[in-house]
DNA sequence: ACAGTAACTTACTTCAAGGTGGGTACTTAC
DNA sequence: GTAAGTACCCACCTTGAAGTAAGTTACTGT
């Protein structure tokens, strides 16, 4: 047969497949599609942000999911964190190139639900109109 | 001051800005952008489903949840519900022009979420690695 | 000496998401 | 006759996401 050894892994990985349940994929894609993980990549798309900037920014944010959320993306590799060792302290959030990338296709999903909102408020009163007895 | 009268509405209302709190296109956000919503849209991208071939295609929704979400999208005009009077129950789910439109936005985000996932871990080591102490 | 500040962390609590298991109504296949 | 498939709904319960509020650090300004 002659098959090559696998170079990374002795377990063989399926490939990434987001509609396998266990595919780490999902992970990844809640945590940029999470509903303060969206905000705050779009936010970041446009300049870089000190954490109390940012949650002055992104409304309703509590400092506690700010940070997790911040956290989150940094793991990924979607953010970058910048502490500047400064009393009181100073810390900047930006997207790295791959962040980037993801941020520019959430803006754009955002963007796209707020140009759209007349059309879904116009789709729930034909259908709760529809069903009303 | 001869200011027109508002021709929609009477309290008028401001701009949608998904960074705002209580701007309603947040909801419609985390609609497509939820755990179920995204990978039911993209599904639903490639052909349209029945439901229990959804639910067998989508992996690991409960019947429950895959109902909720497809409610949700029908709601705000994604997803377009026809179910035929026949028995057994036949009900054939596909998008709307609209819910098109997102589809293919989820649809770029997951592949591109699969695509980058060797990044990810990749940067998630580096994490990983940087605070054991 | 004491308040203020920035960026958190921690503990506690609340609420919604989600899972489980039941039922329904009817038909076809075994 | 009974099991399985179909597309659900409903009630119950668990888990996890998120909010609230307080504590922490180390320095600066008054």
């Amino acid at each position: 047969m002659n098959v090559r050894e696998q170079p990374v892994s002795e377990t063989l990985m399926p490939p990434p497949d987001v509609n396998r349940a266990e595919c780490p994929s999902r992970l990844v894609l809640e945590h940029v599609t999470s509903r303060w993980g969206v905000l705050v990549l779009a936010a970041l798309l446009e300049r870089s942000y000190r954490f109390s900037e940012l949650r002055r920014q992104v409304g309703g944010v509590s400092e506690k999911m700010l940070a997790q959320t911040l956290q989150a993306l940094e793991r990924d590799g979607f953010v970058h964190r910048d502490a500047k060792p400064v009393i009181p302290p100073r810390v900047d959030y930006s997207l790295t190139p791959m962040g980037h990338e993801v941020a520019e296709q959430v803006w754009t999903l955002s963007r796209w639900v707020e140009s759209r909102l007349d059309d879904v408020f116009e789709a729930r009163e034909t259908y709760d109109g529809a069903r009303e007895s």
